[in-house]
RNA sequence: CGGGGCGUAGCUCAGCUUGGCUAGAGCGUCUGGUUUGGGACCAGAAGGUCGCAGGUUCAAAUCCUGUCGCCCCGACCA
């Protein structure tokens, strides 16, 4: 392509709303423009990019053995009452009324595709020698974000790949699963992004069931921790301490259980300036219910509870905080005095708790808060829990290292569905003794957007884009410095029709315009390869090539250009290959 | 949905507090000339209903009210 034919229109100066890098240079480097919030064209440039993703995503399906399939956009919204997600979307979920002659018909645009590819099953599968079977498509989604922030990383309309597995056992689904996780890596390698595979929360089936694959960037939305030690990794909602639970915990603190008044104070904050403490030193109790049945959770004060993790310590389905009225009854307060003294409901303590001594909390009546709080002495348990979201620094549950926590930007899961799906939608199978299952279901999602979208936020430097071979929007771009000058141009129209011939993907930077300006837009959109004709090089018969992250360039006769071009890439290729796993 | 910020040329922004002359600058664009290896220089030109609507006033980019849009923080995110 030549660049006087295409549209790339670069920007010296950042657009002042954009904030993070890779917002500012997917707009400087002409591969979006902003249509709403939260709707994005992509230029010629970053399609580009977008689609290479895409065909790798393609192959890695195709090689795991998931079949390609496109369904619609548009569906009945009968589809998602019958699954009970109309309301469990709520505003995110984009529907509205269309006329057809005499009627009107109520249509969703698909949030994801569940619900329209297990009704597909349903109607054609009905053996469990059909199964497992693994579909997939490429396709936009559209989700009606409250907030679409962060440029392309959290819009309304975005392009996923989104594949669901249908099996007749759980070593069936795992085994799918497992392949989808293995292609996932492959995906994310040859798209030469740094990514981590991290447990995240599964909701009622439990165990191993859903996995994150994150980037990790400073401007991620989501929070992990992950053990530089032993690899463990987990999201905040997901992840476990290394914790030790406190047997019978008892603190020997000697303060006299006290009751102060504490008017119009209900947060932590509130509390500890009020008393001049510190929220590590205070005690936050919240009530939840738990199926219906009100307990008390304890951690520390500036710790979060993890409504999982209540769950799960609670043994119960439902997790919940209580209302007013509930809270009333516990406590005898209203909302912002409870705490563990007197409390009329069963306690969850976090192991942290068990560690305050003359600890300070809500005084189960209004306007009070308690201090001198010691447990063993003013309130006991027989043991405690790990209910709060997991932090840096704290110890590793696998090896016994130190957690970090790193943001992340997340561009796939994969996910164990069980039959949540199958059973509402009745994709069911007739198994070897003649009896009616629902398929076992798993759905694996990648935002195709978000691979792109992720490198540009990733790999950069103060004078633009770096991309990886594999998902740049061209691999070499030819420059002739002086497009007046025939010599210069018959090499450059020379190296770029042969380059095009071996099937390389190159851009000619054909404009007359200055040197800089080639060379700032070439750094900007950071095209990996770069070859310039012309001046001095070209006075010595040779041309220079170079590659967007090293500092140098290398000198080639002009006769060897082409084949030394060639030669690099195939180089790189084979290296870049070599790190994607098997 | 709560909190904050911003809307003036294609882009970045000044002017608004304290109303008043033809609404400005840099970059970009166009023309001519000089230049030609890291965003050139000289001369000239085009480009604006100051987000929109209403109000106050002799007079509104500027003050008031409403409204729309965008950005950021938080809540939310199968």
């Amino acid at each position: 392509m030549r660049w006087s034919k295409t549209f790339i229109p670069t920007m010296k100066e950042n657009p002042s709303d954009a904030e993070i890098p890779s917002h500012q240079l997917m707009l400087r480097a002409g591969l979006i423009r902003q249509l709403m919030a939260g709707a994005y064209t992509y230029l010629p440039l970053g399609w580009r990019a977008v689609r290479k993703a895409e065909a790798i995503v393609r192959e890695e399906m195709d090689r795991a053995g998931a079949i390609e399939l496109f369904m619609p956009a548009l569906q009945p919204i009968d589809l998602f009452e019958r699954t009970g997600r109309k309301s469990a979307f709520g505003n995110v979920l984009i529907n509205f009324h269309i006329t057809r002659g005499d009627r009107r018909v109520h249509v969703a645009l698909g949030p994801t595709h569940e619900e329209v590819i297990t009704d597909l099953i349903a109607r054609h599968l009905n053996s469990y020698r059909q199964l497992p079977l693994c579909v997939y498509q490429i396709q936009t989604k559209f989700r009606n974000e409250e907030r679409p922030r962060f440029g392309v990383l959290r819009t309304s309309e975005f392009l996923m790949k989104d594949a669901y597995s249908f099996a007749s056992s759980l070593e069936q689904l795992n085994s799918v699963y497992d392949g989808m996780y293995h292609a996932y890596c492959r995906i994310f390698a040859r798209a030469g992004l740094k990514y981590l595979p991290v447990e995240a929360e599964s909701g009622p089936i439990g165990g191993d069931a859903s996995h994150e694959f994150m980037v990790p960037a400073n401007n991620g939305e989501d929070r992990i921790v992950h053990c530089p030690k032993c690899s463990y990794a987990a999201n905040l909602e997901r992840a476990e301490t290394g914790r030790r639970a406190h047997a019978a915990p008892r603190s020997n603190g000697s303060a006299p259980l006290t009751q102060v008044a504490t008017p119009n104070a209900t947060s932590i904050e509130q509390v500890s300036r009020l008393l001049k403490t510190s929220p590590e030193r205070m005690i936050k109790t919240l009530i939840y219910q738990v199926d219906g049945n009100p307990v008390a959770v304890l951690v520390r004060g500036d710790h979060e509870a993890n409504e999982a993790k209540v769950r799960r310590a609670a043994g119960g389905q439902s997790v919940e905080l209580a209302d007013v009225a509930t809270i009333q009854k516990v406590t005898g307060a209203p909302v912002g005095f409870a705490g563990p003294v007197g409390i009329q409901c069963p306690l969850l303590v976090d192991h942290d708790v068990a560690e305050l001594v003359d600890a300070v909390t809500g005084g189960n009546a209004a306007d009070m808060h308690t201090t001198g709080v010691n447990i063993g002495r003013d309130y006991q348990v027989e043991t405690t829990h790990d209910l709060r979201m997991a932090a840096g620094n704290d110890p590793c549950p696998r090896c016994g290292g130190t957690l970090e926590l790193v943001h992340g930007i997340e561009v796939g899961h994969v996910f164990k569905l069980g039959t949540k799906y199958s059973v509402s939608l009745k994709a069911e199978y007739l198994d070897e003794k003649e009896q009616l299952n629902p398929m076992i279901m798993g759905c694996y999602g990648i935002g195709v957007n978000r691979i792109v979208a992720a490198l540009c936020e990733t790999s950069f430097d103060e004078n633009g884009l770096i991309w990886p071979l594999s998902i740049a929007p061209y691999e070499v771009l030819v420059i002739p410095l002086n497009v007046t000058d025939p010599e210069t141009m018959e090499i450059a129209e020379r190296t770029y029709r042969e380059l095009q011939a071996r099937g390389v993907d190159v851009l000619m930077d054909d404009r007359d315009a200055r040197a800089g300006v080639k060379f700032k837009d070439a750094d900007l959109i950071g095209i990996p390869l770069r070859v310039v004709i012309g001046g001095k090089g070209l006075k010595e018969g040779q041309v220079e090539v170079r590659w967007r992250w090293e500092a140098d360039s290398r000198r080639v006769p002009v006769a060897e250009a082409v084949v030394a071009v060639d030669n690099l890439l195939r180089e790189r290729k084979a290296a870049d290959l070599a790190k994607v796993p098997q």
